[in-house]
DNA sequence: CCTTCAAATGAAAAAGCTTCTCATTGCTCT
DNA sequence: AGAGCAATGAGAAGCTTTTTCATTTGAAGG
């Protein structure tokens, strides 16, 4: 990904919007694929970019806009941001130690788009979180 | 319900928790069973009850924790809360009045078990959230 | 019914996250 | 290279939510 896809979404290229993609799609490439602004900010700091954090909000948000990144609403009241990449999918949170993982099911998403049409509504949307606790925190001892 | 919920929770019985248990009892019966924090403190101030709002936030925090009330998390940064009685159901969203039903779909409740059954997660919890444009807001004119 | 004490409350301040303001900087196009 | 407009940065402001701490209230016992 590079200055096109910045442009094509119609934003002028601009050094912190090409920084912060980079960064985006180098945490989608490892295990990171949720980022909340602080840390994109954080991140910027550790490649030695002086960028604010209230561009980082913007571009963010203005990423959001344009299709390039998904902004999910994850407990605890701050947002994260993901890269928009590899098609639609939803998430399983682990309530301890706060690991996300992906899937997609086809069922599900064939019964999300019965049931809006049968409550009268064009769907537009839709996000599901499991919450639970994974493996490895269970192996780690239930009690905490 | 009454002061005795509130006992059986470990809560202490006093005039705000009643007050506010009342407010969304009676809210529940009506059309707006999700309310924030701010919303509450509104009906109580309607009701002309001089319940402080830190004390609002403390008093549905405790709730939660008692399992009177689920706190969710919608678009927009604030969370709402919504009494916890019919048992569990997910929620469709309109985008553009606000409107929020409720439904229940037990493939979906299977599929979900199922997916954190195989990613090796011990499921707590979860939230479903379709968006969509009610039927109310599609006939009032496709273009706002 | 009155006393006693821990728990609950209220008001305001503080804390987090996010957005806004506005002077300055940096793209894009010519 | 220059003009013009959008983007940026730093800090202030805005919002929701939490915390602090003095005061009040509810629960239990005499």
């Amino acid at each position: 990904m590079e200055s096109q896809d910045l442009r094509k979404a119609g934003l002028k290229v601009t050094l912190p919007r090409m920084k912060i993609l980079e960064i985006l799609e180098r945490s989608a490439e490892g295990e990171q694929r949720h980022m909340s602004a602080e840390d994109v900010y954080k991140a910027l700091m550790e490649a030695g970019e002086e960028i604010g954090l209230a561009t980082v909000y913007r571009v963010l948000t203005q990423f959001e806009q344009a299709g390039l990144v998904t902004r999910h609403h994850f407990e605890g009241g701050h947002s994260v941001f993901e890269l928009n990449a590899g098609g639609h999918h939803d998430h399983i949170v682990c309530v301890r130690c706060g690991r996300v993982d992906e899937f997609v099911d086809e069922t599900i998403e064939a019964r999300q788009r019965a049931i809006a049409r049968k409550a009268g509504y064009e769907m537009t949307d839709h996000c599901l979180y499991i919450y639970g606790v994974c493996a490895d925190c269970r192996a780690r001892g239930e009690g905490g």
